[in-house]
DNA sequence: TGTACATCAGTGAACGCGCGTTCACTGATGTAC
DNA sequence: TGTACATCAGTGAACGCGCGTTCACTGATGTAC
């Protein structure tokens, strides 16, 4: 994608992608729209034909990012598939490794301030993430005797927390608080106990 | 604490409150260090007699979170003893009530950027809370079986993690990720899946 | 194939703004005698 | 109790900076004939 004369030939992708080099490097905070056109080979004026400002730059890295974490966690589930248990480890798993891989998009999609709601395609794509862990929490909540069983929303919103704050505390470099453990160890183990606790898998093993 | 003549009296902790309040409202990045002078009533210069400067300020902010945190926790973890379970739950929801109690704190102390290494204080005082929250597991992992016992510091990284996750996802009006349950609720019914997973708790009740 | 022209995607200069920080200053306070 | 003076905690003006955004412009591209 080099620039090589007046014309760049995709520009709008690649302020997207300076964008999120940047937010990756420098936070949500660090990112200023001049430094990607900068990145980009671009006068700051030039993202103006492709974005409405700043805001709206953030939200395309965002959206682009809940539409590679749907189909990450799309993946995984069909994989885990007849299995509704390894079906779901699995999206708990994709999660992780999403934001190992995708530090940039991540960010963009969980710590920019940017609202799910600021745009409809963005809502869109991230109900359409929610929905594939919904669906395996749903899967899931079936073997459990349907007296004791709690609601499926529940479940998932576990492991959703359970899974962001992994990454938040202990994926990152960020705020000292290191841990013994690898973060994909810690979460492993975590939704091992969990799954436990809902007595789906054996007791000791 | 109100302004009265030329001398403020007590300007480096209304600065800090001002901070507080400026990074509640619109998070670490919409803080300035001239709106907390400004909201102080005081000249952004002014700031400069207390502070080395605009990090200096947050981590101080920061630091005063870590304080009450760690006692908090500390509270808790008595009023749950001599039962370890007990002490071990509590710890766990103080650690969502500070969240919900003191959100310019918490911010500031998760979700600024500033290190919790920036300063030998700060340091110390989060290894403190830290520490209370590595007690409480210890102690219940007295109560699992020795050869089939997972490292106490796994299990407090597990409900941190949980927590913190808890905190960011459902108990802020952040990005639009509301669930149908309060935090509270999914805080405690996830702790309790976890215990009954550990085997510390019956598996039905 | 060649020319005229519309459309598009960039430029570059300029803007107003608020930021963090510095500096010499001055008003208020407290202490020594 | 009163005066002189040192210390301290503020002021206010100024700075340089980089930001997001706007504007009239111009160079490149593609299409019609």
């Amino acid at each position: 994608m080099r620039k090589q004369g007046y014309h760049h030939g995709n520009l709008r992708q690649a302020l997207v992608d300076a964008a999120l080099k940047l937010i990756e490097e420098k936070g949500p905070t660090g990112f200023t729209l001049s430094e990607a056109a900068k990145l980009a080979g671009v006068t700051p004026a030039a993202v103006y034909r492709h974005f409405e400002g700043r805001e709206d730059l953030i939200a395309e890295a965002s959206r682009q990012g809940y539409e590679i974490f749907a189909d990450v966690m799309q993946y995984a589930y069909d994989k885990g598939q007849p299995s509704a248990l390894a079906a779901f480890s699995a999206t708990g798993r994709a999660y992780l490794a999403f934001a190992r891989r995708y530090p940039g998009h991540y960010i963009a999609m969980f710590e920019s301030g940017i609202s799910v709601n600021k745009t409809p395609e963005l809502a869109a794509v991230s109900a359409r993430a929610r929905g594939v862990l919904e669906r395996a929490a749903e899967d899931l909540s079936r073997h459990i005797p349907e007296n004791r069983r709690p609601p499926a929303a529940m479940f998932s919103a576990h492991v959703w927390a359970l899974s962001h704050g992994v990454v938040e505390l202990f994926a990152r470099n960020s705020p000292g608080t290191a841990s013994p453990f690898p973060p994909e160890e810690l979460l492993e183990s975590a939704i091992g106990v969990y799954l436990r606790g809902l007595g789906l898998i054996a007791p000791d093993c």
